[in-house]
DNA sequence: ACCTGAACACCGTTCAAGT
DNA sequence: ACCTGAACACCGTTCAAGT
């Protein structure tokens, strides 16, 4: 008797139903997954191990669905932002998933392969070793916290004006939310860089 | 007949028994809460009016721990490392909290006291009008990134050396995950100062 | 080896009922 | 006005039982 041709369950269906899910309700739960897939929830148990290693997962995925680009033959200026950009990119194609994946540690070794890009551009820069590492860690919270204010809902943020006119002046012209998050983007990416360049010539101690 | 003394709950009771919870254990939950106070779970909902409610009265009682100082009298550049510290500050009283906090937008006016501190203090440094929103909002980024990572459990971050040779080399001697932290923490804000004021002197465009 | 059904210990929220 | 108990619709995880 032959052995059955396909197995009703795959860790990329799970992946796949679980990303669908959080692209389309900000979430994903175990039920949901396993009525999505016609199969019963108890059976998800004989692929994966538990919510958290689905949620890591999904972070391996956000990094294999763009492959990273070649970053060598350019300024570590440029290289820096395309790599931060990049990154950035990776969370703006599922917004959604963003929350989920802030609050857990990371254990994919496909986004430490970015990490290491990203230290070998900061090497380039001059910067002395010890600040290398700090460097990726600022950089890592800067585009972490850009990529939870994209996810965040369309807010009005009218902050009544006569307590608050400095922030009124701050945030008058300030367009749609998306436009707001990309311009706050685009700052700090700037900023960041120029400032680890005036690191980098000990220009500031 | 005499009205009673005194109700069994109050907001405040309910928010310190929460908070005591996220401390302790890293959430909280409403049975947990009712436990705590001696008292039935739906009853708090005469109180409050959803768990998203809660998670914004704890936020504000992080502003209202420690009062916001005067920060007037200084050169901006400290004055907004002072901000930017005392920000942070709020997070590290009770780290726990940070993952809960991050992904509901702010409503409390306490917060936006510390925003409108935040613009005058850049309006200070010369920085045009269109960009004192994104310096903010930059900044929140960065603080916010921090805290979360302040928030993760102590990993032992040894990424396989032979695969990750700059990565091992920026990480070799970076001592506990606190001290991991509060470098970054120190570097990162070092480095947007610095960045800030040279945008602000148009040295970057 | 893989899948199911039932069970367990949790959630947030509502609502009729009591005082 | 405030509190209770019961109910509802959800969770993640385990485990004996089937094939």
């Amino acid at each position: 008797m032959p052995r059955p041709r396909s197995a009703l369950l795959s860790v990329e269906l799970i992946v796949n139903a679980a990303l669908k899910l959080v692209d389309e309700t900000g979430d994903f739960s175990f039920p949901r997954i396993a009525r999505e897939l016609g199969v019963s929830q108890s059976s998800l148990y004989n692929r994966i191990e538990s919510r958290e290693h689905i949620i890591e997962l999904l972070r391996a995925q956000l990094f294999e669905e763009i492959p990273p680009q070649p970053v060598a033959d350019q300024s570590w200026q440029d290289a820096a932002r395309m790599l931060i950009r990049s990154y950035r990119d990776r969370f703006a194609q599922h917004p959604k998933l963003v929350p989920l994946l802030v609050t857990q540690t990371v254990h994919a070794p496909v986004v430490m392969g970015m990490y290491e890009d990203l230290a070998l551009t900061l090497e380039r820069s001059g910067l002395p070793t010890e600040d290398i590492g700090p460097a990726i860690a600022s950089i890592d919270y800067f585009a972490l916290g850009a990529a939870l204010d994209a996810t965040a809902p369309d807010e009005v943020w009218d902050p009544s004006p006569e307590q608050f006119p400095a922030l009124r002046r701050a945030t008058a012209c300030s367009g749609t939310s998306a436009e707001r998050v990309a311009r706050a983007f685009n700052f700090g990416l700037d900023v960041l860089v120029a400032g680890i360049e005036m690191r980098a010539k000990q220009e500031i101690y």
